[in-house]
DNA sequence: GCAGGATATATCGGGTTGGAGGTATATTCG
DNA sequence: CGAATATACCTCCAACCCGATATATCCTGC
């Protein structure tokens, strides 16, 4: 969540209303962030000193805290971005959130750098995909669930794959 | 985590150190469980009377505790199976691995039933997907990793929608 | 004039997670 | 024989997350 909120404030300033709104809408509304998550992130990155806050006199209704990146702030969404342990599979979210925000890092070929570490993560053998050489398929699996999940899984894999070689020759070209 | 170890141990006595690699497998090895994690979860769950374990001399290394469901701990899993609260998109691995239990519920008409909420709550016009009626495109977005986001995002959740109706098709004629 | 909803922030408790570190035994290989 | 590796379990700690609960303001409709 940090990731999140790092990546909403890093142009805009925002109070953390809006903040939030923002967070749920950035996955679907489904499961929008907590109160009782959101302020208290809030508060340990001020206190960490990634961002600072500005109170404002209510206009629509109670008063607002204005919030905003210090340049620590900025600088560690920076980092983030660039960090090849936010990419992890296991946490979709994660990496959409970062995919999100990558616009940030402005120069294209560190972009580039960024999805092809995905594209070498996700090509890399992992166990679910692979029995030691050989690729896995659906029907290797008895249980019609478990096939479910395999098709799932590597179905979304090929359609990330693809999009992500395609906008890598994108980026390419343009630099 | 709960869920695995909660299906995992449905039908099988585990010790620790299988349960862990089977939890790492079940989603590809990536991000294998933390000891952290699991062995305080298994004394949690065994505090609650969810699961019991039975001290096994070591025959290949240290003694083994076996684990295995106690009658609470097994209704418990086929609550959880039930529980609409599983299925929520954030949290795909939450849904992969009730999936991959899925089986668990041996009555097909059930099994259909938890299918048919995931197929309503994925076509339920979430706004990350949908703009009040009009449903958004890619186009909607200026910014090309927005709209990688928004590709990917669509792009599985109809493979998703293609797999479930196929699979309650096949569930239905079966029962 | 007041009830209800949207705006806006906050705290508390309990559960959950992962990293770092520690202990001990059995097998395998040089 | 000794070192490395795999097996097997454990604890502490800091961070994190959510639900429940609380407070206060502004606007709209009746």
């Amino acid at each position: 969540m940090q990731l999140a909120v790092l990546g909403f404030l890093y142009d805009a300033q925002l109070h953390g209303y809006d903040l939030r709104r923002r967070i749920a809408a950035l996955t679907g509304h489904v499961r929008p962030i907590a109160d009782g998550t959101l302020y208290p992130l809030l508060k340990r990155m001020e206190t960490a000193g990634l961002l600072r806050r500005e109170l404002q006199p209510g206009q629509v209704a109670a008063p607002r805290h204005m919030l905003s990146l210090t340049p620590a702030g900025e600088q560690e969404l920076l980092n983030r971005l660039r960090d090849p342990d936010e990419l992890f599979i296991t946490d979709e979210n994660r990496w959409f959130t970062l995919l999100a925000f990558l616009r940030h890092l402005d120069d294209p070929a560190e972009q580039a750098a960024v999805l092809r570490r995905r594209l070498h993560f996700l090509t890399q053998p992992a166990s679910f995909f692979w029995d030691g050489d050989r690729p896995l398929r659906a029907a290797d699996f008895d249980d019609p669930f478990r096939q479910g999940l395999f098709t799932i899984a590597t179905a979304t894999t090929r359609t990330e794959l693809t999009w992500l070689r395609e906008t890598l020759a994108a980026l390419e070209s343009q630099a």
